[in-house]
DNA sequence: TCCCGTCGTTCGACATTGTCGAACCCCTAG
DNA sequence: CTAGGGGTTCGACAATGTCGAACGACGGGA
């Protein structure tokens, strides 16, 4: 035994690529991918299926991921005590900035979003927990790198707009920016007309762990070029908030 | 090789225990649970955090679910058509009965929320996607039980409140009734004071797919003892435009 | 302070376990 | 009707994961 368990990571690497994209996926498909004989492939996918990680398409006989996951990951949402501790400050955030509030972790390079609270009165918006946010374009992403220890080598920095921040320079400045004065800004570099702030929340040790911010409309959040102070402190607030009740 | 991979099986297992409570396992408690030795079941643990499945924490050297289930389970709900097609209907739903829509399925004896929409005008709530109700103690699992092609063998009827449905007898008459009108109430059975109301959702072939439905309180959506025939239309007309829509 | 129990972890021999590729059947397209 | 691609099955092989004992660290009780 090297020191992993080798079906367990190939079905691993199986789940990955069913998730990377709404398309259904065949034994062959996922054989080429993974540079796997059809017939291991099927193995695992057969034992997949039985534990209810994947479902196989009556019609068409491919793969797709399975009901438990989302049991799981729901699951994980409980587990999670950066999450659960933030539940009620998160509300608050939104009630007080009436925009809709966001809560984020790294996780292989990008944002995950672990909580996700609605603009007070607005419906039609569609929950977020569970996506990625790109890290080099969203405001709780700029936080999240300019603390994480690892330095993170920054994928390819993809640009979504004409103000994303693609070259690796302006981004390390602006990461430098954020640790002198503590919170981040995103001024329609992910979506036009979209602004996002966002302040670190730390552990008891001081390590950033998340990233609690919020995102709206330009217009009202932004005057100018600049974001409204007023909606900066409520983030800063917010995170203070829940760094302190971290410390049990 | 029997016909399923074991140590994939086993893996699936321990996630299923770690996600069962917020509680964080050690290797010694799930060894007892499971009855594997220690050093088996740390050779697949390295493997889940290797891969992001599990997180040990770095203090008690205990295990919890990771992240990376977070984002799988988001993912299926892109993969999942059901829900992607009725995302709008069920926000037309919320909208004209002005109480909180939910679409559920059958898994595991369970029924699995795989869509909710809020309540318009109301915050403070938290999302339920991915939670289980009580299949015999609410509207959504009444439906998909009295369609449901297996029989589904109903796990033990646990009590919710004094009216939940506890004797199989009982449960089974209000199937048929239920099979027979083409919609579910749940009267307060599950929450003291809250009613909720459903109908199937088909596919192509008439077979019930899953279900969609409201839940409020009592005093908007009940008459006395019986729902409020308004909602009941509310409810079915949006069950039959799904079912419609999924005949492509 | 010491000791004991428990925890997570490591290790190497063993044989169980999963791997692999060819062959199979079914379906669709041409 | 054929050819090609799909998902699936099968059995021999050896690579693979399993197992239990032993290790070091931690922590609570006396």
């Amino acid at each position: 035994m090297g020191d992993t368990i080798q079906s367990v990571e190939r079905a691993a690497a199986i789940l990955r690529l069913l998730a990377s994209g709404p398309r259904l996926l065949g034994v062959a498909e996922l054989a080429r991918a993974l540079g796997l004989p059809k017939g291991t492939l099927h193995g695992i996918l057969r034992t997949l299926v039985k534990v209810g990680f994947v479902e196989q398409d009556a019609a068409t006989g491919k793969y797709r991921l399975g009901a438990t996951l989302l049991h799981l990951g729901s699951s994980y949402l409980d587990v999670n005590e950066l999450r659960t501790r933030s539940l009620n400050w998160a509300d608050a955030l939104a009630g007080r900035s009436r925009e809709s509030a966001w809560i984020g972790t790294l996780h292989e390079g990008h944002v995950l979003v672990i909580h996700h609270v609605f603009r007070p009165d607005d419906s039609m918006q569609t929950l977020q927990v569970g996506t990625y946010l790109p890290a080099h374009a969203s405001a709780l992403g700029k936080v999240l790198l300019a603390h994480d220890p690892y330095g993170e080598a920054a994928p390819p920095l993809a640009p979504h707009t004409g103000r994303t921040l693609v070259d690796p320079g302006a981004l390390e400045r602006e990461l430098d920016q954020v640790r002198a004065r503590g919170w981040a800004a995103e001024m329609e570099e992910l979506v036009e007309g979209e602004v996002a702030l966002a302040a670190p929340i730390k552990d008891p040790r001081g390590i950033v762990v998340g990233a609690i911010g919020i995102r709206g409309a330009v217009e009202r959040l932004a005057d100018g070029d600049a974001p409204r102070m007023e909606f900066v402190s409520y983030v800063r607030d917010a995170a203070r908030a829940i760094t302190r009740s971290l410390a049990h």
